[in-house]
Formats: structure tokens, C-alpha cells, sequence
DNA sequence: AGTGCTTCTAATAATGATTATCATTCTATA
DNA sequence: TATAGAATGATAATCATTATTAGAAGCACT
């Protein structure tokens, strides 16, 4: 259940990356793309285990490197939900802005999307408070923490 | 400027604290104590560094040890932000909810407060999306990325 | 006050995710 | 096709956090 369905939508993803990558003297190299489609097949944000285990040829080394790469223009971005391993999506100009509920028993996350209008209340809203703060915001985040729904079968309370 | 002011509000957060380590058998140490004044001294949440920068006394080994346990029985929460160090602060039990102001240049976090009503319409909304994924919610948590008032005088764009 | 039992402390070692290194390989372009 | 800059991937290094462990306190009971 990919994030991008169609190939036009992924070939169009995949030019938007190399864009950004050009853009900054980097190249779109092969296993950079492959990097990419990991990512995009995923409807969730990936481990770094997860994306191995999805693409076994590429080395965790240089998929460590690349995320970092990608995340510095702009094409990843890093959730850190206090698991033991960070989470990498694609970054919100190239996905729909959303935000996750975080399993914080077995770590696992998941897309939500919340009504446009609720959502353009909660910013202006942060970007009052900001303002009081001399804080420019740039983006945010909002997570609900629980516990899935397979967790919960697992452990009937 | 601590977040609980007056004397009575101090011991009345020290009772609570010894009332959630008692129930599981835990022992409200002298050192555990000063790790609590240590968090409810402050308006932000602290960082491993900065807890035995203001409380030098305390063994970093036991300040993370401590930390653990005050977070298993809910005094503690700790905070992701993606630097080097997690944050540390009272949980919400024990103090006002709140979200935060995190600076992604310098690290720092600020707590800030949405008004009531929003409040109450982004938790209703959450709930709702929970329930079609079957998650159990339990907290969220909300938090603006930015620049902070002095890296940005420090950063002149 | 002494005994036994459990928890706590804190120095130290271990863990493990992430980053850095570096020799080698690729790639674009002159 | 030569060359200069980037990318790769195996390996080593880093460093926040956790585990270990021997000794020190705390508590309940007599």
C-alpha cells in the first residue's frame, strides 16, 4: 500500500528528490533511489532495521549517510519516539502534512491526518504563541501515544 | 522561577512523589528528592547535563537510574527532541499540561499552553482517529519546531 | 540496639545506535 | 579518456544510556 500509487506519481517523487539533490551538488545515485522507494512503498515511517530488512542491498553505513543527506535537503525527516532506533519518512513537501500515533509498546507509528480546518486553527494558534516567544516556527508535531491495536490484543489489560 | 512556587506547594509535589514510589515499593530517597527539586526548579525540561550541572552532588549512573524509575511510576516523562541528550520533566500528573517550543538549532525547549477550548477540540479530534485504528489512547503531545529568540540573534538570515 | 531483608548508591564496564574514517569505486564533464 | 569531486561500504570510533556489582543505608520486627 504505497504512500505514491501510480508510476507517474513516483517518477514525478523521484524528480522532485533529484531536484533537491542537484540542487545542493549531490547526485541521485542508485541506491539513493532505492533508499527513496523504500520509503515511499511504506505507508509508515521506517527503522532503520526496517529499511534493510526491505532493502537488503544496500549497506546500513551508507543508508545511515544518505538519510542524513536527504534529511538536509529536505526530502526525509527523522521522528525520534524514543525507541531505540529513530524513524525516517518523507519529508512533508514531497508526503501530505500528517502527523502519527506512536505504539509506545512496541514502537511501531502510524500516518493520521487531521480536518483541514482543525488543523489551520491549531497553527495559527502555535504561531501566536511563537510570536510572544520571538520563536520563528518552522513546523510541528502532534502525536498521540497509546497503545496499538495489536498491542492491545496481545495484552487484554 | 519554579514551576510549583510556594512551600506548601513544594511538599504538597514531595507527598505526591512518595505516594507513586511507596505504591510500588520504592524508597523516596534524599537523592531522589533532589532530582525531583532539581526538574520542579525549573520552567523547562532538563537535559542528563543539565540536572548535575544544578545538582553536582548526584552520580550521573543514579540521576539516570532514578530517572527510570520516577518515569515507571509516572513522575518522570521523558522527552525525544532529537539532540544528543533527552529531556527530562515532572509528568503531567504533577504539573499543568503543556507542549513545547523546541529550538532545532540550539536544543532548548520551552513549555508553552494552548487555550482550553482548543485543547479540548485537538484531544476529541485525536480520539476519534484513534478509534478507527482501534488505538487506546493515552497522551499526545504537541510541539512546535523553530528557532528559539537568541539563536536567532545569533543567526542573523 | 541487633538481625535480617530489601532497596539504594555509584563506580565501572558493557551496550548499541549512530557517525566518522578512508581507501576504493563511480560519474560527470572537460 | 583524464581528472576532480562525490559516493560507497567495511571498519573503527563515539557517546548517551543501561547493566552490573559490591558495599551502604533504610525499614520492620524483636
Amino acid at each position: 500500500m504505497p504512500t505514491t500509487h501510480t508510476e507517474k506519481e513516483r517518477s514525478e517523487l523521484h524528480r522532485r528528490v533529484d531536484e533537491r539533490l542537484t540542487m545542493d551538488d549531490h547526485r541521485y545515485t542508485l541506491s539513493r533511489q532505492r533508499l527513496v522507494d523504500a520509503l515511499a512503498d511504506s505507508t509508515r515511517p521506517l527503522t532503520l532495521p526496517d529499511i534493510t530488512k526491505n532493502a537488503p542491498e544496500l549497506a546500513a553505513s551508507s543508508v545511515y549517510r544518505n538519510l542524513e543527506v536527504l534529511e538536509r535537503v529536505g526530502v526525509v525527516s527523522r521522528i525520534n519516539s524514543g525507541g531505540n532506533h529513530a524513524h525516517f519518512e518523507l519529508a512533508e513537501p514531497l508526503i501530505s502534512h500528517h502527523h502519527h500515533l506512536v505504539c509506545t509498546d512496541c514502537g511501531g507509528i502510524t500516518d493520521i491526518h487531521l480536518e483541514d480546518e482543525l488543523e489551520q486553527t491549531v497553527v495559527e494558534a502555535l504561531n501566536a504563541i511563537a510570536q510572544t516567544h520571538g520563536f520563528k516556527p518552522q513546523d510541528h508535531n502532534l502525536d498521540l501515544h497509546g497503545a496499538c491495536a495489536q498491542c492491545n490484543e496481545h495484552k487484554p489489560a
